[in-house]
DNA sequence: CAAAAACTTGACCAAAGTGTCAACTTTTAT
DNA sequence: ATAAAAGTTGACACTTTGGTCAAGTTTTTG
């Protein structure tokens, strides 16, 4: 108890503070992307000095490192309970549902690390790199077994999953462009369940009638 | 013939330099976007003194439009001798075929293009959005049309479309993702050519054996 | 409650970036 | 050939940015 009490208010300043400083940043990186965003900028919109940013944060890479490690984390989060034991029909359905949900409400993350993605992932260790690789590998085994079970057509997995991305992320991303087709001002709800039923019919069933 | 040549020469310096400076900025804000990349940085890459280069564009603000323009200029060209008219197969094939070619050979126009897109589109005139908005309901019209006739299934246009440009453009703009995915260390001819099976058949067939 | 640790901040500096200009050279037109 | 137009460039002035620091205040700890 005491101990307890002694751990977290020796930090509440702190971790108070970083949090504000994160969010900012992660809001201008999103838009911006590393080398846009000024420090300055960060500071205004944590509305601290700038010499109390530092106070916290060396430079921007640091603040920058943080905001990836985050994000992968959030991602990890997110993602885990899915389940991939189901029937192929269920699971990719549910997949599809989980990656727009996370596009729609974790815009800013997805824009940050698309940013991150152009220009060319150099702020990604090599740990991340291969926990991304990992995840992946384990979801094309699946794939893989469902091939193998008969279940879908014998197409590559990994292509297959850049799709799914691809697909959904791009609501997130590319919000602009999404909002200038459907001719919205603002993407809703319901757009995104429009979306998740094309991208799941569409995977599931394919376009064409027979 | 003294005409065309007045006409050429008189402006071959000026038109060279341009190229020049506008081939050196589109690939600096293909990686760091707008705000990430320094005039400074176009003039060095241009190999022109700083000077030089403001002799011919005012500030970045006008390089960049110059660019913006050339980028839809070139994505017009590339896409209107899509024919549209064919069979579904046929015509859904040869639009992703097209699209994933200019993924392949415009990577730098593709990521330049995601940039304007991540930062909200700001730089995109209102008739430049028109215009991308009525390329896009042609396209549209097309796909009722063949729903109408029971072609494909009744799903969103838009949806559709979205879900092609996604698949197609994720290959220019995520390149790092997708060489981490396929463990390669670059993308080749052939990646590309798998990419483009797997989107066709998926989207023509869907993964579900029937 | 006193000392230590944590936190805050205005002021300052050096480096980098933006944009201008006048003097110069090269090219073009007559 | 020569005047006008187009192009080139070093140097300069001004602004923005990144980063430090010392002197303060607040919070924690024993």
């Amino acid at each position: 108890m005491k101990k307890n009490s002694i751990k977290t208010s020796e930090k509440k300043i702190r971790s108070k503070n970083e949090v504000k400083i994160l969010n900012a940043a992660v809001l201008l990186f999103s838009k911006k992307g590393y080398d846009g965003t000024r420090f300055m900028d960060i500071a205004k919109a944590s509305e601290l000095p700038k010499a109390n940013v530092y106070y916290y944060f060396a430079n921007k890479n640091e603040i920058y490192e943080r905001l990836i490690e985050n994000v992968l984390q959030g991602w990890d989060n997110a993602f885990e309970h899915i389940n991939l034991d189901l029937e192929p029909s269920q699971a990719i359905s549910a997949y599809i549902g989980a990656k727009l949900d996370y596009a729609r409400v974790h815009t800013i993350e997805s824009r940050f690390f698309a940013h991150e993605m152009l220009r060319g992932g150099e702020f990604l260790t090599r740990k991340q790199r291969q926990h991304i690789r990992e995840v992946t590998r384990k979801h094309e085994h699946v794939l893989e077994h469902w091939i193998s079970q008969g279940k879908i057509r014998d197409i590559s997995p990994q292509h297959f999953f850049i799709m799914l991305w691809a697909s959904t992320e791009f609501y997130a991303n590319f919000t602009n462009i999404v909002e200038l087709t459907l001719e919205k001002r603002k993407l809703t709800k319901k757009d995104f369940d429009v979306a998740r039923e094309t991208i799941v019919s569409n995977i599931l069933n394919g376009c064409l009638v027979k």
